[in-house]
RNA sequence: GGUGGCGUGGCCGAGAGGCGAGGCAGCGGCCUGCAAAGCCGUAUACACGGGUUCGAAUCCCGUCGCCACCUCCA
């Protein structure tokens, strides 16, 4: 049995059969690097992480593109607005500096670097040749009011607006946009003349005078480059689905390429039931997230639930996911220490159970195959309480598998928070006078003294726990 | 106006015609000197009204409420 996934273009489920067998082709819109990133940029990126390790387990041989947009309106219009309250930075050390934000915080997360990171910048020539193309096709016409614009002609592609199922007559005029020398109000730009104000260091040459690339051409010039002009799987955000994706679509085809076979879309983060947006003034940033929890627990948050779903962050989402890593990561620290020293002491077959195969087999249900992992984590607990080390070890290897393909096995040297390893060791030496100290005292019933010593620990940020073998303590929060 | 989606127990969040996913919180119990951790048990949940069916949270019709996109968006 196969992958199945949905597919945004279908409108329904579909057996993923690639182009290339034991290949698959991924080609993701990443982030305009015009701001910090924020929750939805973290997610987006996590669920292609997600399929991107299932399709690895599953055998493929990946290749996951992810662009980056670093020249656009808003990052012309960002660097302007700060240099004109006396900032000296160009708008392309802005989009490089947004750039290593977004690659700080992907990493944070544990998110595996995509395969190749093309920059829109970079990919110039390409698009002017695909423009060039639907010149030629008729689909695109250059505007003869001077501007040096060129558009894309939506009255030429008798099937635009088949990704979003939309007609062109019943969308709604665009109220705001600068009709220029269109023909068609909805016609969208491929390329844009360079106007008197804007830096000569954001324009490149080209046919129709110079100026800089529309916003979609980018990733159909990008796509068929990296992955050719038939590829596997585009994936976005729900919110690029029209236009950007529509766009995308109708210049590929209208340019004689194939383009992408299945269209995937994430669902977007809402906050507290709210759209996130810059006027609410409600954003949550990758920064805000990544102070108030670990980055594992963020990982956890942002990852268990399905990839089309919408999310919503609330007040307690990270303590939510805290208490559930928890569950995991206690499971898997009791289990190595008891069958430290015993013949199962070393990791066993990490095997992925069925049941949770299945699940991210069938558009990669995360929720389902979590569902699993808990199950298994119970299951490994119960033996350990009956003493089965045997099981114990199945259900660890099993644990460490079904973490690890999520990536957030807590185990991981990803997560591992840096200590100083004299200081680890000398706490260790000074707690274990202490915890002597406290099992004397339990063993003459002087429970008082006893709890004195656990509270005093706890009120330090140190949790006791007695166990068969002896006092274990740990440090909240690691 | 067009297109798409959602409404599940105190909360989060799956499922898509027939044994009540899973997590958090709660309650009862086991364990413990007491805890913690763990385990066991514990819920007449599917917006509302009709209909189809032996059987509906799931399919159909309608109603109400909420949301997204319609050229800035992950």
């Amino acid at each position: 049995m196969g992958i199945r996934l949905y597919d945004t273009h279908a409108a329904r489920l579909r057996d993923f059969v690639p182009l290339i067998d034991g290949r698959v082709g991924i080609y993701v819109c990443g982030p305009t690097v015009q701001s910090s990133p924020h929750i939805g940029h973290l997610r987006s990126a996590l669920v292609y992480d997600q399929i991107r390790r299932w399709f690895n387990y599953r055998g493929f041989d990946v290749t996951l593109v992810r662009n980056v947009t670093d020249i656009d309106d808003k990052v012309l219009l960002n660097a302007a607005a700060a240099q004109a309250t006396g900032s000296t930075e160009q708008w392309w050390a802005l989009a490089y500096r947004y750039e290593r934000e977004f690659t700080d915080s992907y990493a944070a997360l544990g998110i595996q670097p995509p395969t190749y990171e093309p920059r829109a910048t970079a990919n110039i020539p390409q698009m002017q040749e695909l423009i060039a193309r639907l010149i030629d096709a008729g689909h695109a016409y250059a505007t003869d009011d001077g501007s040096g614009d060129v558009y894309f002609d939506v009255r030429s592609w008798p099937s635009y607006g088949e990704l979003t199922k939309q007609s062109i007559d019943a969308m709604e005029a665009a109220a705001d946009a600068d009709p220029r020398a269109k023909r068609d109000p909805r016609d969208f730009a491929l390329w844009k003349g360079r106007k008197a104000d804007e830096p000569e260091s954001a324009s490149w040459a080209s046919p129709w005078g110079d100026g800089r690339p529309g916003w979609h051409i980018e990733c159909s010039a990008m796509s068929s480059r990296y992955l050719g002009t038939a590829f596997d799987i585009h994936g976005g955000g729900l919110d690029l689905r029209f236009p950007h994706h529509e766009n995308e679509l109708a210049q590929s085809s209208a340019a004689g390429d194939a383009f992408a076979g299945y269209w995937v879309h994430n669902g977007l983060v809402n906050v507290s039931g709210q759209k996130m947006s810059k006027s609410l003034g409600n954003s949550v940033y990758a920064a805000d997230l990544l102070g108030a929890a670990r980055p594992l627990v963020v990982r956890y948050y942002l990852g268990s639930a399905h990839y089309r779903s919408t999310i919503d962050f609330t007040e307690s989402s990270l303590a939510e996911a805290e208490a559930a890593l928890e569950r995991i990561s206690g499971f898997l620290e009791r289990v190595d220490r008891r069958l430290a020293g015993t013949r199962f002491a070393s990791s066993g077959a990490e095997t992925i159970p069925a049941e949770f195969a299945e699940a991210m087999d069938d558009d990669f249900g995360v929720p389902q195959a979590l569902a699993v992992l808990h199950d298994t984590v119970r299951a490994g607990n119960q033996a350990l309480d009956n003493e089965d080390l045997s099981s114990a070890a199945t259900a660890r290897g099993q644990v460490e598998a079904m973490t690890e393909v999520l990536g957030i096995n807590p185990l991981a040297p990803q997560w591992q928070v840096r200590t100083d390893a004299s200081a680890r060791a000398a706490l260790d030496a000074l707690l274990g006078r202490l915890l002597a100290d406290r099992q004397a005292a339990r063993e003459s019933r002087d429970f008082a003294v006893a709890d004195r010593i656990r509270t005093e620990l706890a009120s330090a940020g140190i949790t006791i726990e007695d166990t068969p073998t002896g006092a274990h303590w740990s440090i909240d929060g690691e």
